[in-house]
DNA sequence: GATCAGGCTCTAA
DNA sequence: ATTAGAGCCTGAT
């Protein structure tokens, strides 16, 4: 029995999708906490190259999932130039203040599962 | 197998 | 509160 069991990659990445396809609506959740509840204490990073890499066939809130500042790392645009993260959040009830998230309020918190 | 880069996070200034 | 530098781990070349 090894002390680490051995996730592939492929299992690791669904797990990701997975925990943030969870996420419920009008929350959000920051990229090492996402981590750490697919069971990667220290895979923030993973969780966004993940995300970058995903496919637009798979539906999941990947716009809930911001750093730890509460901010939107990812500058993606729509046709008007705006943040289309943001505007998603914005439009799921989220305030949105100077382009950060008031974390304290929308934080997901479900360490109960 | 070594090296580089990444939607991060933490601590310090 | 914001910015800057260092740390950590994995996927890709």
């Amino acid at each position: 029995m090894q002390a680490k069991q051995t996730f592939s990659s492929d299992e690791l990445a669904r797990q990701i999708l997975e925990v943030i396809a969870l996420i419920p609506y009008g929350k959000v959740a920051s990229y090492g906490q996402v981590a750490k509840m697919a069971g990667l204490p220290k895979h923030a990073r993973l969780v966004g190259y993940v995300l970058k890499n995903l496919d637009d066939d798979v539906k999941i809130p990947w716009f809930r999932v911001i750093n730890s500042q509460g901010k939107i790392s990812l500058s993606k645009l729509n046709e008007k130039g705006e943040n289309i993260q943001k505007l998603k959040l914005l439009d799921e009830g989220i305030d949105i203040l100077n382009d950060k998230v008031n974390m304290k309020v929308y934080t997901w918190n479900n360490d109960m599962y």
